[in-house]
DNA sequence: GGTGTGACAATGG
DNA sequence: GCCATTGCCACAC
């Protein structure tokens, strides 16, 4: 539909499909869009996901170790941990606890 | 139109 | 098993 940035709006898109209390990865969503290598991708759309004009909760979005490795661009470093902690997401040390049983992959839920 | 970059991921030593 | 390097692809300058 919209013609501007498509894999923009595809990760904006996947990532507020995202289930309260669940996480994902960029890989997982990267390899959904169809580009498995553009893991990066994903974290630079997010990054520009204040220009989308919608909330995308980024904050649902980890890399594959579950560490909060953007959580430096929420604002305020403590933002993202705390939005995770919001929906029942416990955060230690920067990582989600639980990662694995919380983790979403869009490719399998999804199709 | 080419270069650089970027919130990752996988491989190699 | 841990640290360093490479690959990757789409967007901004």
């Amino acid at each position: 539909m919209n013609s501007e940035g498509n894999f923009f709006e595809k990760v904006y898109r996947v990532t507020s499909l995202i289930p309260f209390g669940r996480v994902s990865t960029y890989g997982a969503i990267a390899r959904y869009l169809g580009s498995t290598g553009s893991a990066r991708m994903v974290g630079w759309a997010l990054n520009n996901c204040h220009g989308s004009g919608e909330f995308i909760p980024a904050h649902r979005v980890v890399n594959r170790n579950g560490f909060l490795t953007g959580k430096h661009h929420f604002g305020t470093p403590d933002a993202m941990q705390q939005l995770l902690e919001n929906e029942n997401v416990r955060v230690v040390d920067d990582r989600v606890a639980d990662f694995g049983r919380l983790f979403w992959d869009p490719s399998a839920e999804l199709g």
